[in-house]
DNA sequence: TTTTGTGAATAGCTTCACAGCA
DNA sequence: TGCTGTGAAGCTATTCACAAAA
């Protein structure tokens, strides 16, 4: 078998999940390389090759099976549990991030959500209450909180991580448009909106 | 001078874009590759060899002006223009989208806000009023709008990107968790959230 | 000296193509 | 036959390293 998956593989590997887990709805039993590649807009080699990074799941002649391939998928991410965690901001990204149905129907469950705005603290927004920020670390603490989402100004956004770091969260999701500066033993995801609609922009400027 | 830049460069650009902004702010007049690189996290050889895909910016010795690699920058993605845009979906994201002040402030500009909810018909969000989704391509024509956000459920994504492509748009930011099919004059830039924490908890789960 | 711009070298990723299993 | 798994080949992206400019 082959090792250490490139990241560009990890990153498609959500792309299948959410076609098996279609697939799944849909009733579909067994899939080939070819057809979820197609639907994809991939090539089967790729599929497959992804897919040979983390086991062996397929059947020659046959394919995969929808069932078990996700649930492999959903292991090799680590999703295959619950992963508690906290917002901090609550603002309107915040808000609908609280609210969003497609984290909790893949595992992520918000057990906190901070803010130091006054105005907000108390505030219900989807699953939680909204808590002043310096609450943070004990929730961090008493729930085991290995994520943050940060929705917060970019000005603010070090300084808040530096301190959901300090309280022993393991990940970022950053919403500011600001990279941060982590530990190692942290993970960072950056998610730039404006950043993707300029590349929108881009794409369509440089189309005649 | 070197050409056809390759995409990760494309999308480096914003995220250089994005420090160059602080630097203005700071009244920063100059910065060198290295510099620039340090903030981000990258090396300076990718900065120059990014840079130099788009034009000689910088002079030897002394590095780049903030200012005039800012409007270069720009110009090279096409935001050294307003973009008009529409948001199809109105749900807790859609009105966070339409209220997110780091899309006027980088020249994306929403002139319209669509869904079928009755109930969401005629309310005001950010800087548009809710109409119903049959009057989309007549805005966009008035409009000439060229970007669409497609904040819809995953169901109704392929017929929503059908129907913004119809209309004329250009360019389709997807927050569903479902690719979609559009003519190849049309770029997508897809946002899947659930899946930037599936990648965190990857992460996370790999780290020891 | 400092720092850019860029060919050349290296590393990383994708596609090919085919042996082997069902 | 149909399809997987995977080495080998091909391609793309990053890093190196240095000539030239300030």
């Amino acid at each position: 078998m082959q090792r250490v998956p490139p990241n560009p593989a990890v990153q498609r590997l959500s792309l299948y999940l959410r076609r098996l887990e279609q697939l799944a709805a849909d009733g579909t039993e067994t899939v080939s390389s070819n057809q979820l590649a197609a639907s994809l807009h991939r090539t089967a080699a790729q599929v497959r090759k992804d897919l040979g990074y983390f086991g062996q799941f397929g059947r020659p002649g046959v394919g995969y099976r929808v069932g078990a391939l996700m649930e492999a998928l959903r292991h090799a991410l680590g999703t295959d549990r619950t992963w508690e965690a906290v917002v901090v901001g609550v603002g309107d990204l915040g808000r609908a991030l609280l609210r969003f149905k497609g984290f909790p129907t893949r595992g992520f469950q918000f057990v906190g959500a901070f803010d130091i705005s006054a105005a907000k603290i108390g505030k219900q927004f989807g699953p939680v209450r909204v808590q002043h920020i310096d609450e943070m670390p004990a929730v961090v603490r008493r729930h085991d909180v290995r994520l943050a989402v940060l929705a917060v100004p970019p000005e603010a956004a070090q300084d808040v991580a530096d301190r959901v770091c300090a309280a022993g969260v393991r990940g970022i999701l950053n919403f500011a448009p600001s990279p941060i500066d982590v530990p190692p033993r942290v993970a960072v995801c950056p998610v730039d909106l404006a950043a993707s609609l300029e590349q929108l922009s881009f794409q369509v400027s440089a189309m005649r």
